[in-house]
DNA sequence: GAAAATATTGCAATCGAATCACTAAAACAA
DNA sequence: TTGTTTTAGTGATTCGATTGCAATATTTTC
């Protein structure tokens, strides 16, 4: 996907949606999807040197949530990290390395859990619509100068 | 591993933490160990009957979780639910479902990440040490009765 | 293009989960 | 029991996140 077909898909689904195109949403699509790894609430109020009132960026972080064009989770740390959705085409979604050292967050790509899904038998008639998955452990970095 | 089995290696490793063994501890993972899903400090609060103070419900949690006797999930309500470690011989872990529906946590034996990461090129050398897996999707009964 | 309609933002206050400092109490060792 | 150390309880506080309301900005309509 690239960036102009993701800026065209946000831009449609805020228009189907009913929601006005605001200079807050733009700068807040535009950093995230600028980004290498989840950013939380606070990074993006700090990032766009407190232009943008938290409240707002908060409100905006669960629209955008809601309409699945943001992906939230929870690394451990006690706050949520927002990052761009895969898209409409669900072929390319990936996980996350968390290193339990520094506390870096990179992306794992490769997701293999769908097909594994497919060779297992879910309890229950439980019926998946999307998993999340986190390696914990020990980046390179912090495997020779441990902090 | 039974439920003595727990109880007995849950009191060696409080012991060789050099803590000691006092009754909220012991009421503590009590309840989790009964417990058929995670439960957060306020459910555990409630449980008890407020016999035991929040914080130091708080404290338990995070002195159990840091000694690896329980673990700490965030299942996207806000808040953590923790559970008993599968315990030293980690062969019989297990992740969740969790229903998007009504909120329900149920567990998922027979987890084959780890058997799937050894075919995976885990980038940049990155050491796993653990995973969390948590799938999302409709429970059986908000499957024909939604919430 | 200007004005009306309404969605959105910002501010202040607030909430809820979780933590801290401090004192009182309980567990263990001698 | 006595003394030492860990642990629990109390009150205050922090921090992430939300809410109500007035002000503002975007879209719609003329």
């Amino acid at each position: 996907m690239t960036k102009d077909e993701r800026l065209q898909w946000f831009e449609a689904t805020l228009e189907q949606a009913g929601m006005r195109r605001t200079l807050p949403r733009r700068i807040l699509l535009r950093l995230l999807a600028a980004s290498e790894s989840p950013l939380s609430a606070q990074d993006i109020y700090e990032q766009t040197d407190s232009d943008i009132n938290l409240v707002t960026i908060y409100r905006t972080l669960n629209e955008l949530t809601r309409l699945e064009l943001l992906i939230r989770t929870e690394f451990g740390e006690g706050f949520y990290r927002y990052e761009p959705a895969p898209g409409p085409s669900d072929t390319d979604h990936h996980h996350h390395l968390v290193c339990d050292s520094c506390g870096s967050i990179a992306d794992f790509e490769g997701c293999m859990v769908d097909a594994m899904l497919t060779q297992t038998t879910i309890p229950h008639n439980f019926q998946v619509a999307s998993h999340t998955l986190t390696l914990h452990g020990t980046c390179e970095r912090c495997q020779t100068s441990p902090k």
